[in-house]
DNA sequence: GAGCTGACTATGGTTTGCGCAAGCTAGCTG
DNA sequence: CAGCTAGCTTGCGCAAACCATAGTCAGCTC
């Protein structure tokens, strides 16, 4: 089984050993939420989650680390925490995501979509994430404006270009 | 700044207090590659890199982590070890991606779009990545088969039908 | 057969993630 | 005003992730 599907890499980039990726966002994203319990609250904040007790609970984490990660991703602004108050109780707080949360959800999916295919011993996806208009399953793909799926080999990286 | 985004769930589901996420395909993802090494690995795999030292010195890890990361990895059939000579040369290895490791492209893609998006400090990306035919930028979205993308309150999850 | 090189392994130490168990506090209910 | 409850915090201990430095080993070149 031969791959030779490496992303194309253009410009100053072309000569691999050259370059650092020092300001990588990929390693950047994984110091915010690269751990489990971060991913698993995300999930749990997806299916409508906002209490800290069911959080912990339905994550099947301890309150300890609900509270640690909880704390972090709200500072890093992928949640709010707002004050509520129902009838006849007293104020509580909900932690609710943000936009910076909700944009993790294509992310989110894409490792839960691999997961499925690869982690679930044969048995395929637990859950089935459909679009309600048309009740099919939906897919995280990788496309150019154009359209259409870009396969890897078609991938090409360069420098942004920078104004100024 | 209110979001109810939270995605629909259908059925036995739909009271989230009433059921355990047990098999959870995100969790077990991410004992898989939950952590920066691993990440960063994939991503200079997607940069072409087969060689060890260059695996190590590239993401910038000790070679203990790396040994360690790429052996796990490998054993989790993300990488595939493989012998090979240059001609003059004696016989050395290179760790090679699977299908399951290219797999994982769109999920590191989303993640890298996401840092991109919200920790670049408003710099935005440091690399674009482009389809080679349109030369236009690539993104990861979720869609369903007809079409289009599905924005998140779109979205509904169900348990899988099992068949027999 | 001395030296180089690629691919590791070994040792020792710090930091982070996580679990278990317990305690604490503000504000409502009885 | 005693008790309950949601939402935490604290203390303890283990294991995993990571770093730095140094060493090993096999097979080629000279």
């Amino acid at each position: 089984m031969i791959h030779m599907s490496a992303i194309k890499l253009e410009g100053v980039l072309a000569d691999r050993s050259a370059w650092k990726a020092r300001h990588c966002s990929i390693g950047k994203a994984m110091e915010v939420v690269g751990t489990r319990s971060a991913m698993l609250l995300l999930r749990e904040a997806f299916y409508g989650t906002t209490r800290f007790d069911d959080f912990a609970e339905r994550v099947g984490i301890t309150q300890a680390v609900a509270a640690t990660r909880l704390k972090e991703l709200t500072a890093a602004g992928l949640f709010e925490k707002r004050p509520y108050r129902e009838a006849g109780q007293r104020t509580r707080h909900e932690y609710v995501l943000t936009e910076m949360g909700l944009d993790l959800l294509p992310a989110v999916l894409a490792l839960m979509q691999w997961g499925d295919k690869y982690l679930q011993g044969g048995r395929g996806a637990p859950l089935t994430v459909v679009e309600q208009r048309t009740d099919q399953p939906v897919h995280v793909q990788v496309r150019g404006s154009a359209g259409s799926v870009t396969e890897p080999d078609q991938l090409l990286i360069r420098p942004t270009p920078r104004k100024r």
